[in-house]
DNA sequence: TCAATGTAGT
DNA sequence: ACTACATTGA
């Protein structure tokens, strides 16, 4: 038995309009941890996952774990009866073959409730292995997506390059060729991820943590001392660093960094966590481009897809591309109750 | 000859609006009372019925009664032609077989005028039988628009169930199902129905002055209504108004009403008049849901026409519904120059 | 949140 | 061909 409670059922909505076009059927696959689904799209070429943690519901309980095969568009239709600040419950039972969806208004005064019938559906499961990345962009999501619609209108599939300089997407089309460089931002802290408040943990958990630190130590440092900086400084900076850091950082704040080294990296639940009591929020949209880089990349992508991963743009005002070369671009929105995923087979030659 | 000035040409523009897809002739009845449309859809499965009350025109003269008969897409063009601002005069003389309209720009530096053919119509004036009904439902119009669009997304036809607990409204579609329940507003004490305007309905309004907390909260909801009351004092004010207004109260001017406090209900007219030398203003959106309920009900309807319907919610910010078992429901919009009424049989059986 | 454009239905 | 509804963009 599953049921689970969103305080908004805004996350709902706007989580099935990012994938509702991509992929027509799916499994939410729902377990103790949370509730995940992942699927291909409808063409399969692009891979969608999905994660709602636990820890994001006011109420969740999955007694064993079930898999609801839904149809989206039925799903985004019963998901527009409820009004985004509705709280919203939903319940399948364990041989479901219905999912029950309750909508309560905050004032009580209205109570609506859907069934939604379920199906069966043959889940591709797919592994997706755990890629260290060359490159690691992030900036604001309505920045990548407005990128990605202006370019869409002039071409087919966009050349992504991530190098010391930045980052760059080009396309040609018939009639025009465009080009948008995004510099790494000297001054921009990446403004502070979450809240990091608690650095207290322990665990070092992969590439987010060390975001987190270093969105931090940017954050911090930059304010107090660079703030005024330069790009031309901090690309000094960077290469500096490089030498030492090319494993794990490169932006600018590396000096920080140190200091903070001694400090495990808080855990990603712990955060979490703590992100919920005080409020579940997002991250706040951080200012200018994040580049983390080991090696440079160059990649070609089609745009029909990436203008439509944006859709999650408002899941989150920070969207991270992670790329190496031949390994499906990652594009990764995280919101204060997990993420949502896309994966994207780069095109070859000139295709 | 009829002559007919409204100040604003958008009450005229928004009537057309609603009606316009339901019924293509029409013939407007001008009298000395003011202008009435009555007319079936196009498919006679429900009756829409229009009246702009004289005292809403800011003149009016019709010296004797006569038939419009009017194309209602033609004059949905020529009313397109209108700002929603303009003063807006119609004429017709004896014979008419035009109708002449004329646009005045409040600031008078623009002047429009049309004519706009008349057509002979064959009037089903039907008599609409003065029905006492067992459940009348008053609630925002908007609200209610939402519901039966919401509804509307998941099948044909929507059950409209009144009960003491509330009003329930249940669609089945093939993908889903849905039952939205509106539970009586405790602030909004069932008996009172806010413009019982004539009070035919039976005045069952009594427990209102019984407590005085209910009193209050229905205050709070008549304060909307005046604009210029503060809440808490109007709390006040208004218990001490029961007394003498439970006979008539309704809509915004309650306050004036007191001092006519002495006449037992001020007519219909003498209200209206009063409002509109006030500004004429449709009555604030209330809180809630009111429901006056003699028996339970459980009727279903065509969701189709529901929501063709809830096009009027522009009009005015409360709907009303009434029903009875085995008769049409009356869904009806009451705005400061008239009304407009829409009456729809419910489907029998499972059909 | 509102407006405009495109698509589907009558 | 016209109108209405839905989706997308500003």
């Amino acid at each position: 038995m599953l049921e689970a409670q969103l305080n908004e059922a805004s996350i709902l909505k706007k989580v099935l309009d990012s994938i509702k076009e991509l992929v027509t059927d799916a499994n939410f696959e729902c377990n103790d941890e949370g509730i995940n689904l992942q699927a291909m799209d409808n063409s399969h070429v692009a891979l969608v996952s999905v994660k709602l943690e636990r820890v994001g519901f006011a109420n969740y309980r999955c007694d064993r774990p079930i898999p609801l095969g839904v149809n989206l568009n039925s799903l985004t239709k019963v998901l527009k009866c409820a009004k985004d600040d509705d709280m919203c419950t939903i319940k399948a039972s364990e041989e479901a073959d219905v999912l029950n969806l309750v909508y309560e208004a905050k004032s009580s005064d209205r109570i609506a409730e859907y069934d939604m019938k379920l199906m069966d559906i043959d889940s591709d499961q797919l592994g997706i292995p755990d890629t260290e990345y060359d490159a690691q962009v992030t900036m604001a999501s309505s920045e990548f997506a407005r990128i990605v619609r202006d370019l869409s209108q002039l071409g087919e599939s966009v050349r992504i390059e991530v190098s010391k300089e930045g980052i760059r997407f080009a396309s040609d089309g018939e009639s025009a060729n465009g080009s948008v460089l995004l510099k790494h931002s000297a001054d921009a802290p990446p403004g502070k991820d979450e809240e990091d408040e608690e650095e207290k943990d322990s665990e070092d958990e992969e590439e987010e943590d060390e975001d987190g630190e270093k969105k931090e130590k940017k954050a911090k440092v930059k304010k107090e001392k660079d703030a005024e900086d330069v790009d031309m400084e901090n690309g000094d900076g960077d290469e500096e660093e490089k030498g030492s850091d090319d494993e794990d950082e490169e932006d600018s704040s590396s000096k920080k960094r140190k200091k903070k080294a001694t400090k495990s990296k808080p855990s990603k639940k712990a955060k979490k966590d703590k992100k919920k009591k005080e409020k579940i929020k997002e991250e706040p949209e951080m200012q200018g481009v994040n580049i983390q880089l080991n090696q440079l990349v160059s990649l070609t992508f089609s745009l029909k897809y990436l203008v439509n991963f944006s859709k999650s743009s408002n899941l989150a005002k920070n969207v991270r591309l992670l790329m190496s070369s031949d390994v499906p671009l990652l594009v990764n929105y995280e919101f204060g109750q997990g993420h949502i995923r896309y994966y994207l087979a780069p095109k070859i030659g000139d295709e």
